[in-house]
DNA sequence: CTCCTGTCCTGCCGGC
DNA sequence: TGCCGGCAGGACAGGA
């Protein structure tokens, strides 16, 4: 699930629970992920008290009193489950790290395919630690602009939804997003990211903001509710345009289903897009 | 530089 | 029913 908007749905769950507190317990229940866990990852979080989380792309930032930051990435299985004080709970399969905090809360992260990343960076480095450095503009930030967007664009030869994905140009976006956003703009997935007009690129520029801040306010609603149920985290219920909709009718279809197809599905570089060939040009 | 492919890993689903 | 191939929300290395 994680993209932008599943990731930011995290980090505002776990900072409904982590802030102030102390850190009692670290429990790493293997070596590594997609990359080894940071040295003395138990040792260097133990007794530290979280100040406060952001988010850095897809990277939940799990600020911390000495000046490091615990940062995540959930990959594409990763999920983060809260368990409240005298909560019980059973480890499962695929529970990785779990930090008990002071008041008996625990937060415990899963990843069954293991393509997620924990990493401990200290804050002066959240501009050049590799993990960060290419990073392009934040979609939701003041700084993403049709001309910022424009900028990176320029001269490429990569296919538009690739481009989309492709962290340095702007991040957060995922297969998900990227051909919801191409939807809602009318932008064909395989145009040239070079050749998208500048009045497009306006619309694309608005249709992400929009596609990735509803899904924020989506997953924020369902978000307390699970919690009410079994305290999981980041994921709700969603209807999408176009993704996984492969022959369906995109919204406000007026088409002949039968004669059209409907929503076409495609591969571009080993991955689905998903779009409507009558509405993306 | 840019672009593309393959790879990491497990789980699930559909087809035979 | 069981097995097998294909596919899944990401990111990176390596080669052209």
């Amino acid at each position: 699930m994680p993209e932008l908007p599943e990731v930011e749905t995290i980090r505002r769950g776990l900072e409904l629970v982590l802030p102030g507190q102390v850190i009692t317990k670290v429990d790493q229940r293997r070596k590594d992920l997609r990359v080894p866990f940071p040295d003395n990852l138990v040792k260097r979080l133990t007794g530290r008290t979280v100040t406060h989380l952001t988010r850095r792309a897809k990277y939940i930032l799990i600020h911390l009193d000495d000046g490091n930051m615990l940062v995540l990435h959930m990959g594409m299985s990763g999920r983060m489950l809260i368990v409240r004080p005298e909560e019980a709970y059973d480890l499962q399969k695929h529970d990785h790290l779990i930090l008990t905090m002071e008041d008996g809360a625990r937060i415990i992260f899963n990843d069954p395919r293991r393509f997620g990343m924990v990493l401990l960076v200290h804050e002066n480095e959240i501009e050049t630690h590799k993990a960060f450095a290419a990073l392009g503009p934040e979609p939701l930030d003041n700084g993403f602009s049709a001309p910022v967007l424009a900028a990176r664009l320029k001269d490429r030869k990569s296919p538009i939804k690739q481009a989309l994905l492709d962290q340095r140009i702007v991040v957060g976006v995922g297969n998900i997003y990227a051909c919801e956003s191409l939807f809602e703009a009318g932008i064909g997935p395989t145009r040239l990211a070079g050749s998208v007009k500048a009045e497009e690129i306006e619309k694309l520029t608005a249709a992400i903001r929009n596609v990735l801040s509803r899904a924020i306010e989506a997953g924020g609603s369902s978000l307390k509710d699970y919690r009410q149920a079994d305290g999981e985290l980041g994921y709700f219920q969603h209807s999408f345009s176009v993704y996984d909709r492969e022959k369906m009718a995109c919204p406000g279809c007026t088409c002949d289903i039968d004669k059209t197809g409907g929503v076409q599905r495609i591969v571009q570089s080993g991955r689905s897009t998903f779009y409507c060939p009558q509405k993306q040009r």
